[in-house]
DNA sequence: GTTGCGCCAGATGTGTACAACTGACCCCGA
DNA sequence: TCGGGGTCAGTTGTACACATCTGGCGCAAC
């Protein structure tokens, strides 16, 4: 039995299927399956000690979520982030943002703060390391973390299916980044958003990440041209 | 063979379960099944002249769209709308809509225009017959025709989406509802949106949609209050 | 050497049998 | 009459066999 059936096969139903969905949906955004690549139902199934039936199931799901795509007779595609389709689920995040502190805020605890200081000292340990791995881990862990402080359900769920569907982007520039600063502006960010959960201000945590994501656009955008002047 | 798999059985894969999925969800978003009912699979892909595995994808992917909710030993149960769900759905898509006009605007078409004249005309010749499910399929292709007009494809989703899970809400109040007045507004928002059409404004099509959605949510919240104070 | 055709391993899509579970009905006893 | 427990018809969940299709490889003709 593989590490990860073992993993999956105490739980029933409904959560064993959320777990392999969050699984790959994890390997998808963190690059371990590569844009293009084929992955393979029956490979996937035997892996999570399920049948074709369930991995199928979840692999419709994540198709849903335009994160791969199913061609028959090929395999199941990770797909390919395109720039203009990337700049529009930006633009569409930023605005989203910005209704984290106006549609039903909730109040942070003090084990929302907790949580989100933990990430924080991640982060500042990331900076000598440089694993591009832990980035990915750390960056998808920071996203749930801010979920957890959105109150409108609907406002969640957008947030977190735009933001899944590009969030390899950065991983995929590994050694054109300039480390440092990433981390720096991550941890800039994270502290921002603290100084703000602290006196329970949702409304400039949804600017402050609003202005991240302004940010990061400015800067994909600043990445593109460049490769593509190179190219030309 | 029944007339709905009569009309599909021509097409092949994805293009099949479309139309299927279509389908179902008009039947549910004009109250054909009403919410709470069981749904089931065997009869469905009977009609649908499909086996059950292609029937349970589509049962699936309305479940992601929180229009139904499988239950094991029961069936596949029409959701109902909850107004604290519905009015954060309508806070957002009240948001949404704003970017319409702001989010990679479309400069509409002729052939936009006149598809809008059209529905305009529909909703005319249904203020003498009060014919609701009239009524429900013209919201429904208001709402398409509308997506046609959105640039951006994550926001036309999103749109989409939100929209879907609370449209049968109209339906539900049959009797309550004062019918001149509902055909009187909705003549009204398509008449706005026709004069933004026509100089291409896409902005004040996004705005005056926003202000159809926010005026929709205070009668409901309106109507709401009243049954309660009627029930206490 | 190049091109084109055909075969085929292997992938996803579909149909079906069986397992697991639920809710209601019925019957029996107090 | 009412309460409780067992039985069972009917439903969704799972596994698997088969149908259908794709892309690449190899061979033959030119």
């Amino acid at each position: 039995m593989t590490p990860a059936a073992a993993a999956v096969d105490l739980l029933s139903g409904r959560e064993r299927l959320d777990v392999i969905h969050r699984e790959i949906r994890r390997r998808i955004c963190t690059l371990e399956y590569a844009p293009g690549e084929a992955l393979k139902e029956t490979a996937l199934a035997e892996e999570f000690g399920v049948s074709r039936t369930p991995m199928r199931q979840v692999l419709q799901r994540l198709e849903f979520e335009s994160l791969v795509e199913s061609r028959r007779g090929v395999g199941t595609l990770v797909t390919r982030v395109e720039f203009d389709a990337l700049r529009e689920v930006y633009e569409l995040r930023m605005k989203l943002a910005e209704m984290i502190g106006e549609l039903s805020p909730r109040a942070p605890t003090a084990e929302d703060i907790a949580a989100m200081e933990v990430l924080e000292a991640r982060c500042r340990a990331l900076r000598d390391t440089q694993d591009s791995r832990e980035f990915a881990a750390l960056n998808l862990d920071f996203h749930e973390c801010l979920m957890t402080l959105v109150g409108s359900a609907p406002l969640r769920e957008t947030l977190s299916r735009q933001f899944h569907r590009t969030a390899r982007i950065w991983l995929s520039w590994d050694e054109a980044l300039d480390w440092a600063e990433e981390i720096d502006r991550f941890e800039r960010e994270i502290g921002e958003l603290l100084v703000a959960l602290r006196v329970s201000d949702m409304r400039s945590v949804g600017y402050a990440h609003r202005n991240h994501i302004s940010m990061s656009l400015l800067r994909i955008r600043r990445h593109v041209e460049r490769s593509r002047t190179g190219e030309g």
